[in-house]
DNA sequence: TTGGTTTACATTAACGATTGTGTAATCTAT
DNA sequence: ATAGATTACACAATCGTTAATGTAAACCAA
């Protein structure tokens, strides 16, 4: 009478349940659950059949069902500030490459720079029983209050490039420090002598530590750091242009500058080249990020590779070894990925000397 | 003695379920369950009470038993090729923006461009219960086999962007071939009287009805098309490059070219600039997608722009109708976005006649 | 042979929410 | 006043999987 209720074999691709499994072989559920999962109990003859038969009937395992009986499910949760631009999408596709491999689905929160956001995105994805979480931080960020319930239900938690410092958190990050140096040192070999820089918000770690780096790099080449020759900002293209306006007009102008960010470095070139300013010849520049654009303009902007990908890959990794170590209560590690540095037309040959 | 336990009140912050809520208000989980979902046979008087005890100890629904309890949970499934460049991300924050917005998480998958991968996807959206799937086209996918499982599930499917034509689905898609009706048109408009074409792939919607969309330029013009200007390719860099050395070892080559892709223009003009060829003056170059460095080369290039976000927010709302219109069987729509020119140098003044 | 261990499986109660069915109590109409 | 409708709630089954506990049978050593 029913139309609804579907006549047995009628619908051989509807879903098939453990039931109707165990129902066919004449065993119990806990057999076929477990021959599943490879538990020990369960001999081989059996595992064998009910292997078999779960295939041929094409048995998907509902990972609800799971997921609600065991607390946890196969779902990782990513927040990001936001999904544009080169650095998140290619983290998030390395994330997601290597969380799929490991039989994990990813779920997607922007924070868009917000931790009002962040707060509820960590609400959002705890009631989903994410098995980790993996968070980039907002902007404005400042505590790690609102991490507290995660920590508490034992869920794995990851950070990646952005983190606060000082906190004992698992953390994969780039040696911006390093790679700021790097490049900064790059320009003082190609004849530079006083190498401006444009600094991001120093209360995030990465801004920060690419501001360390420019430092270092000065004092070993027994320069002494002048904080007229750095300037603060968002790292947006028109600050950048407003930022170069700025040092241009000092008595004494930078010959180089080291930007912690490639758009701030881009409005510079800019502004040089409508000004008439040769690069590299008269200033040289120097960026971070490696993004697309710095291989297409003219000249080529030299910067700094943050490796996407692996970042994403390792933090899956971190996330996957919390998981496997979950009896370790304070476990805890950092994971430092190196910075790789692309030398472009915009510092090479300065001129200087 | 087992120190698992917590006692009562020990753990506030600990998930509180409908079963506690009840407990507390001396009624039946039935009720608070209707009361929270607010259904007609609670009183109000109890639907306040429920409610309030519900904020009061920050009850927080379990998704998971729900979804399994209803079969559907609150998840989107979504497909892309891949996370990088700039519109699959820019689509995927507009979904991601969206689907939030209406109470909905969102699942990443990628194909990788590979039809194999795009199946298993589906597989894995499937059995996690998604609420429905939002899918864009691998490059080697030409049927909708896959899909079929889908359909009988009856879980909402809606497409964008990069479809099959001839099958009746809901997609969102942009007007490709007004896009480049506009595009062309405007370059002939400039003077340009041989306007060559880099194409994509032809079974792919997006590419056919870019091509379209030139000819009928071409048409309103009343010139004749002319297969050696177009050239058919995956539409790269280096296939933009070598594309148009080819054009340009023609005995006619062209004043103009209308690529489907900006990757290929660029690399165009990159060819040019190194033969000493002027753009626009020479040849006109114009592309599709509006990549952010169209804006960034010199001459700065002229582009159609996609609107991923508003096609990311459409192709949630689609999503949503057919959630909403349930129980209509073959309900389908297709969303036509308008495309928007952005006219640069690289197509001013081409100095034709 | 007896007692103890191992192997191989079954019983059964969760996990947390939803929902068809049932049923008092109150209300409405005649 | 009484049948019938409406309101407001409770009972209990159910979704598919997991796992603690139970228990036969077989095996081994003494």
């Amino acid at each position: 009478m029913n139309p609804r209720k579907p006549k047995k074999e009628e619908v051989p691709d509807s879903p098939v349940s453990m039931a109707d499994l165990a129902k066919e072989l004449g065993v119990s559920m806990t057999t076929v659950s477990r021959a599943l999962s490879d538990h020990y109990s369960i001999g081989p003859a059996t595992k064998q059949k009910v292997l078999k038969l779960a295939k041929k009937l094409n048995y998907q395992p509902n990972h609800m069902a799971a997921a609600l009986r065991k607390g946890k499910s196969k779902l990782i949760g990513v927040i990001v500030p936001y999904i544009e631009g080169r650095f998140f999408p290619s983290v998030v596709h390395g994330i997601e490459t290597a969380a799929r491999k490991a039989g994990f689905s990813v779920i997607i929160c922007q924070s868009n720079e917000d931790v009002a956001n962040e707060r509820k995105n960590i609400e959002t994805l705890l009631n989903a029983q994410v098995a980790g979480i993996l968070v980039s931080l907002a902007r404005n960020t400042r505590d790690f209050k609102h991490f507290e319930k995660v920590r508490k239900r034992g869920i794995p938690l990851v950070f990646f490039d952005r983190i606060l410092e000082g906190d004992n958190v698992n953390a994969v990050v780039l040696n911006d420090r390093e790679g700021a140096f790097q490049t900064t040192k790059h320009l003082l070999e190609q004849g530079c002598r006083r190498v401006a820089h444009f600094a991001g918000p120093q209360h995030l770690n990465i801004y920060k530590n690419r501001r360390q780096g420019y430092l270092d790099a000065l004092r070993s080449f027994n320069l002494p750091p002048d904080e007229e020759l750095i300037v603060y900002s968002d790292m947006t293209l028109e600050q950048g242009q407003e930022g170069m306006k700025q040092l241009l007009s000092l008595p004494n102008p930078p010959d180089g500058v080291f930007a912690a960010g490639d758009s701030s470095i881009l409005g510079a070139l800019q502004l040089l080249k409508s000004r008439g300013i040769r690069v590299p010849q008269d200033i040289a520049l120097a960026g971070f990020s490696n993004e697309g654009f710095t291989a297409i303009t003219e000249p080529m902007l030299t910067s700094v590779d943050q490796r996407c990908e692996e970042m994403g890959q390792a933090t899956v990794r971190l996330f996957m070894e919390l998981v496997e170590a979950k009896g370790t209560p304070f476990y805890q590690r950092q994971v430092v990925l190196q910075p790789q540095l692309f030398i472009r037309e915009s510092s090479l040959h300065s001129g200087k000397r």
